[in-house]
DNA sequence: ATTTTGACTTAAG
DNA sequence: GCTTAAGCCAAAA
């Protein structure tokens, strides 16, 4: 393949609409291995364009928020993903209403 | 090349 | 709903 697992998490990431979230399993999926979500999550924290790459929108399985290596943490994902139009259930994503579904 | 790590996920109690 | 345990993968050291 010409691109790396990581590359295709990259661009997977940068296409999540605003308002809208992906868990790190999805992403995986789509980057061809469902069972890579924890790579995933160490790719997202190594990644060096938070520009490009909005992983405040990628959230755990769950609609737990995980990590976030930028501003005050899971704080200000939280906040942020708010501001986006993302529905929250208290501590959590509404993945019912909010996950990101990628048009096949 | 090998080992360790980590922003995961699912299952079970 | 929460905690514990085990599985699985790619990237970094």
């Amino acid at each position: 393949m010409s691109v790396s697992f990581k590359e295709k998490v990259y661009i997977l990431a940068g296409a999540i609409p605003s308002g809208k979230v992906a868990t790190y399993g999805q992403l995986a999926a789509l980057a061809g291995n469902a069972k890579a979500a924890r790579a995933v999550g160490v790719i997202m924290k190594h990644n060096h364009n938070p520009l490009l790459i909005p992983c405040h929108r990628v959230v755990a399985s769950n609609g737990a928020l995980t990590g976030y290596s930028l501003g005050k943490g899971i704080s200000s994902k939280k906040e942020l993903l708010k501001k986006e139009g993302v529905v929250f259930r208290g501590q959590r994503v509404n993945l019912l209403k909010s996950q990101w579904k990628r048009h096949i």
